[in-house]
RNA sequence: GUGAGCGUAGCUCAGCUGGUGGUAGCUCCGGGUUGUGGUCUCGGUGGUCGUGGGUUCGAGUCCCAUCGCUCACCCCA
């Protein structure tokens, strides 16, 4: 019986790793731009944190969570959390009055897996504390655009406004009463929605319920005056900045954090996952958990897996990774050279391989061709005996003699100007 | 948790109403080139047909169970 990777839990293959690092090299030229500072989080918390901030009848809490009951501790599900956790414990308040964060890395959750979700799946997570000011909020997005624009991805952005402690319980309270009416026509999901999770109904994804929210009362015309001139600042600025952003009102978050701005990167190239990247504004949440009064929050997360979907389907080119020299040596004595003089290239920073299995020629050149190198230095008794090897350049497949005197780390040095010069 | 569709070589897949596992493609190894790659050509390695039962003279094929995978719902990044 061979042992198999859990559910849900993948490995990612040496040819999938060059997406990964291209989107964690950009995020990190972006977040540098934008003074956001990288900070590294344990996979563990305790299970109370993330009962207290994401919401104790959540799914996620519910249902989803990896938790060791014994201890008392959790796999973390989401970044967010974990990150003002963190922000709390440190007392980053005191540093400097608006603090931008992001973190990398691998979150858990036990749902079904499909196309674009995993049980173990990896986030770009980024929060900004300690501004409530409606250029924060555009900023923050402005950085997403920017960071899916440099990865020469489409998607497009929407925002909506889901009030605060204040408006949101009226608002909530109309749309049960409108939806009420209608009850014996929404979808079974709504039915149960309804009850638990109202604001839910709004983005169902049955025609029939789609039809009915048309016509429900809207958020937007029941934010209360600070709510909605918060909002409408927030595009003033998202327009000062040239984001290209739209308005969708029945947009709503699964997580109990959040309020005023919510905003999604959606993709219509992924199936069912339209998300790539989705956050917003969860302005009582530090107090909540402990942290200072009045502190606000914004934040978004970026799902790694279906961003490298995304890339392996938008992206057209990849650029093939190039060795620099392979080594081909015929003979004990001939990979002896060999074996020292591509240690003394790797040393200078050089790409070189050798195989150590003797085998033919031909055997040989074929495996250079596979690592893709620039040069290959062929060494067999004839070319140690005259101390003179033969160098190919693999694309013009010219051959020149190549001096195998003095030192090997001399060969190397020479090597190096060659290629450089190449 | 719910529904549907798939499990045959490392990968992609043929395999008809049950009758000996495919010269299949890709990969890998070797020959053609006594010492020269990516193309070509010839040969070779590689399988408990997911697993366990059942029906049958005979099961990759039919039936049952079970495990696994995929997509979708739910939920969410």
């Amino acid at each position: 019986m061979k042992i198999k990777a859990i559910n849900g839990f993948k490995d990612i293959l040496p040819e999938e790793v060059a997406l990964w690092r291209q989107l964690e090299t950009t995020a990190r030229e972006i977040f540098r731009c934008f003074g956001v500072e990288e900070i590294r989080l344990p996979i563990l918390e305790k299970t109370e944190l993330f009962a207290r901030s994401i919401g104790g009848t959540t799914d996620i809490v519910e249902k989803e969570m990896y938790s060791f009951t014994d201890k008392g501790i959790t796999l973390r599900p989401e970044a967010t959390a974990s990150l003002l956790r963190a922000y709390i414990q440190h007392g980053f308040h005191v540093r400097q009055p608006v603090q931008r964060l992001f973190t990398i890395g691998p979150m858990f959750r036990h749902e079904r897996p499909q196309k674009g979700r995993q049980r173990q799946f990896h986030q770009i997570d980024i929060e900004i504390i300690g501004g409530e000011e409606p250029a924060i909020d555009a900023e923050l997005m402005a950085i997403g655009q920017l960071f899916l624009t440099r990865l020469n991805l489409e998607v497009s952005l929407e925002i909506n406004s889901l009030g605060c402690t204040r408006c949101r319980p009226g608002f909530r309270k109309s749309l049960i009463q409108y939806l009420n009416d209608y009850k014996e026509q929404l979808c079974d999901d709504c039915k149960r929605r309804l009850n638990s999770n109202p604001l839910r109904v709004l983005d169902c994804k049955s025609r029939t319920c789609k039809a009915l929210v048309q016509d429900a009362p809207s958020i937007l015309d029941s934010l209360c005056d600070d709510c909605d001139r918060h909002f409408s600042t927030v595009q003033e600025h998202l327009d000062n900045l040239g984001v290209v952003y739209t308005l969708n009102r029945f947009m709503v978050r699964g997580l109990d954090y959040y309020c005023r701005t919510t905003f999604e990167f959606l993709t219509s190239d992924l199936g069912a996952q339209a998300a790539v990247a989705a956050g917003g504004r969860y302005d009582g949440l530090i107090e909540q958990l402990g942290g200072p009064k009045n502190t606000p929050g914004i934040g978004f997360a970026m799902g790694m897996e279906r961003l490298t979907l995304l890339m392996e389907q938008q992206q057209k080119e990849t650029v093939p990774v190039r060795a620099n020299i392979f080594v081909a040596a015929l003979g004990e004595a001939a990979i002896k050279h060999g074996s020292s003089l591509i240690y003394q290239l790797r040393k200078l920073g050089l790409r070189a391989d050798i195989d150590y299995k003797d085998r033919s020629l031909k055997a040989q050149m074929k495996q250079a061709g596979r690592t893709n190198a620039r040069f290959t230095l062929i060494i067999g008794e004839q070319e140690l005996e005259q101390q003179k090897g033969i160098l190919r350049n693999m694309d013009t497949k010219e051959q020149t003699p190549f001096p195998l005197l003095e030192s090997t780390e001399h060969q190397a040095e020479q090597l190096r100007q060659l290629i450089r010069t190449s």
